[in-house]
DNA sequence: ACATTATATGTTAGCGCTAACATAATTCCG
DNA sequence: CGGAATTATGTTAGCGCTAACATATAATGT
């Protein structure tokens, strides 16, 4: 026999039904240790690896979590995952990822394709998605938890923090440190709602102040120190009156700092920086950015743990309040501002 | 009606039997514009999503591609994971990733776990695993593909490159350059074999000079910059008289630049550093790391691009060879050295 | 016009497993 | 010691879909 061997033939080793193996490779039930022990002994001899395809389809459920963000190559998806990962560890649900590459098309692909698999529940990135893909998060009939962004209403559930609040923090501490003429330095932004939010609050408090934007510069590309070094020498040759920058990220923060140390400028007297996430690499820097520290691990971990709420509560019909998690966030001007 | 729309209730609305539905969902076969049309406007007014978990009992096959790897709360992975994706998407096969932790017994288990969705391949972290989680892996008739590490014999493929070998080119150039009382500090090092295998490169290396490591330093813990540069000040606090440091990972070189930038050391007079991996992150620094590049990205692209090659000659019976790619490890003595 | 191929649809029989409901073998306890 | 409760095992009938094999209808050529 060449095929892979199935629970039939297990079954058929130990010389029990198919029930009776399936009981004790499940652990459920009431199976006499004589018994099991003759199923877990075929187990070994035959290498029978169950097929969880059939298995979920005769029960009606897998034990999956989706999992859908914009990109696991820059440093917040990974520790909201590694939250989720954490959260569902002990649980007997298990994340699966998916990537969405800022694409809302390929979100929706993403989405279809993840719901085909008859998830316990979802998690993903944003408020923002295209019509299709709400309807189908809509009538998903599972708890569905929108994370990172708070401002604007959910499907389902939220747990996130407030861009729109962490802009206009950011520029508050600038406002009271009594910076002027500030710029602005983003990337991917038109592909970026969350980074979207963040500067128009900051533009917001500033407008308030009777202040506006006094330049700024954008690249569509992911974020990096060096684009951030390019990004700051470009704004400042152009604006060199600029006496503060506030970046859509503390990579590209880290990277003005670069800047202003190869070229002698003093941080914050010759320029101030500020940037955003609170970027644990950064904790070894020689100077302390001003930035809003926002708790990812935590959110992801939230998020899951809601997951795992709503899908014990599902058969207890309590129909369970839509739940907004708005995270704290603390924004500091360490010693950049 | 309350339950999930199925194929059945799409097929009813569309007035069509089931296999004519379905043939229009998955595309094959001939269908008349006509009933294509009704099939999709039925799909649309229920809403329907279909069941992946049947079609893929139905037909033996998932398009899925398991990638087990130890964390992606570092920057290797997520790389090699965006490799991965990238080599995927566009093709039928999609990839789900599960997590290690680095730890044995869980790699175990998510090994097993993942195989009994029946992947069509799967891809993963390191050539060294339990006996079971071995055996599970020879087992499976399906590409195994083993990256990150080429200093072994891999279960069937393998794509990475030898960590000994770059633990012994790093060595090779600091002895050129003439330094003698060399320091190396690292973390996770009981967990982390491929650390382990470039120390012992290093070693040997430093050994067949006629030298061996002057004072080390180690932590249970995950790199980072701040940890970086507690263990340099550390070690330099205890064996002050070192001319080189060789870390584990560029984060902690990264911390090493900092503590020296801090306390008035000068690179590479007062003491060299050397790192490992080519952290993008760096490119922005003051000052250039020396460092091995590691093509994290392309060993994700390659492994993956192997599964599809491989699960493409299934059927032509042709019994791939078992492939070792070794990708090219390019070291260099930056502004550290 | 009639066989010949291409197109369009339907029917049957599972995929490998588990829920739900039997039934058989024990244990329990007054 | 006999029937109720408990434990141990088996049987039946799908889960929702698709492969493989019909069959029916339309297009094609001579």
């Amino acid at each position: 026999m060449n095929r892979k061997p199935t629970l039939k033939d297990v079954a058929l080793l130990a010389e029990v039904s198919e029930m009776t193996a399936s009981r004790v490779l499940r652990g459920v039930g009431d199976v006499s240790p004589k018994t099991r022990e003759r199923v877990r002994h075929a187990v070994q001899e035959l290498g029978y690896v169950p097929n969880r395809i059939a298995g979920g389809l005769a029960s009606r459920s897998v034990n999956l979590v989706a999992v859908i963000v914009p990109s696991i190559r820059n440093y917040v998806f990974p520790d909201v995952l590694t939250g989720i990962s954490d959260a569902l560890s002990g649980s007997l649900l298990q994340p699966v990822f998916g990537i969405s590459n800022y694409d809302p098309d390929q979100e929706e692909r993403v989405i279809a394709d993840m719901l085909s698999w008859q998830p316990r529940g979802l998690i993903i990135a944003g408020l923002h998605h295209t019509e299709i893909a709400t309807k189908m998060l809509a009538a998903a009939d599972i708890p569905i938890v929108e994370i990172m962004d708070c401002d604007g209403t959910p499907v389902d559930a939220c747990v996130g923090i407030s861009h729109r609040q962490a802009g206009q923090d950011m520029a508050r501490l600038i406002l009271e440190r009594g910076y002027s003429r500030i710029g602005f330095a983003g990337t991917q932004m038109p592909l970026d709602f969350r980074a979207g939010k963040r500067l128009k609050g900051f533009e917001d408090t500033l407008g308030e102040a009777g202040l506006q934007l006094h330049d700024q510069i954008y690249y569509d590309e992911h974020s990096s120190t060096a684009k951030g070094r390019e990004m700051t020498a470009a704004l400042l040759e152009r604006s060199p009156d600029l006496d503060c920058i506030y970046y859509s990220s503390d990579l590209l923060a880290a990277g003005g700092i670069m800047h202003c140390m190869s070229n002698g400028l003093t941080i914050p007297d010759d320029i101030a920086l500020a940037g955003f996430n609170g970027l644990e690499m950064l904790d070894g820097f020689p100077i302390e950015l001003a930035t809003s520290h926002v708790p990812r691990y935590d959110i992801g971990f939230r998020a899951a743990q809601h997951v795992l709420d709503a899908s014990r509560n599902r058969d207890s019909q309590a129909s369970r309040p839509d739940l907004i998690d708005q995270l704290e966030l603390k924004t500091s001007a360490g010693e950049t501002l």
